[in-house]
Formats: C-alpha cells, sequence, structure tokens
DNA sequence: TTTCTTACA
DNA sequence: TGTAAGGA
C-alpha cells in the first residue's frame, strides 16, 4: 500500500472531483474553461483540484441547477468574490 | 491506466 | 453535454 508520506495540501484529480461533485469531466473542464474556476496545474499538466475547489465546484453545480448558465453563475461568483472583499 | 486538448454532433 | 482521436 502506498502510504501518504509527507503532503502539503490535499489535492485531487479530476476523477475524484468528478465523484465529489457530481459533475462529469466535460463539466468540469468545461466550467474551468468558462473562467468558474481556476485549478492548478502538475508537471504533467494535469489539474489539480483542492478543497476548495470542489467546494466552488458544489456552487457551481447548484447554479446549473437552478437554471443558470454560465454567464450568470460567471456573475454571481464574480460578486460574491467582491463580497468578500468588500466590507464597507 | 488516467488525464489532456481539440473538434464534431 | 457526449463522444472520438491522438498525445503525454
Amino acid at each position: 500500500m502506498s502510504q501518504n508520506v509527507p503532503k502539503k495540501q490535499a489535492c485531487f484529480p479530476i476523477r475524484v472531483v468528478m465523484e465529489m461533485t457530481n459533475l462529469t469531466a466535460r463539466q468540469i473542464r468545461y466550467y474551468e474553461e468558462q473562467g468558474l474556476i481556476k485549478p492548478k496545474r502538475n508537471e504533467g499538466n494535469q489539474r489539480m483540484f483542492s478543497l476548495e475547489d470542489v467546494e466552488r465546484f458544489h456552487l457551481i453545480r447548484s447554479y446549473i441547477e437552478k437554471g443558470v448558465n454560465i454567464a450568470g453563475i460567471k456573475a454571481i461568483l464574480a460578486t460574491s468574490e467582491s463580497e468578500e472583499t468588500k466590507r464597507d
């Protein structure tokens, strides 16, 4: 069994994210392509999804299920991120 | 074996 | 959104 040696942060391949978000690889790659999320890339050019990325996919998925399109989600995500840094 | 990109339906 | 081809 391959044990976990000192890991930096938890990142998962697209196949794990698919299970966690219940999305298809197509959707995950497509949403990222649309700028809904920006996962990191490893040496193999593979997407490295962290917990934060998975959580954001949950939000994206909820909007898709609500009937929101990419443009709408982009606006919502942009607003949410702005709210975080906006406080006044 | 798994993931990636591009393209078409 | 699903699937195919070709490559890493």
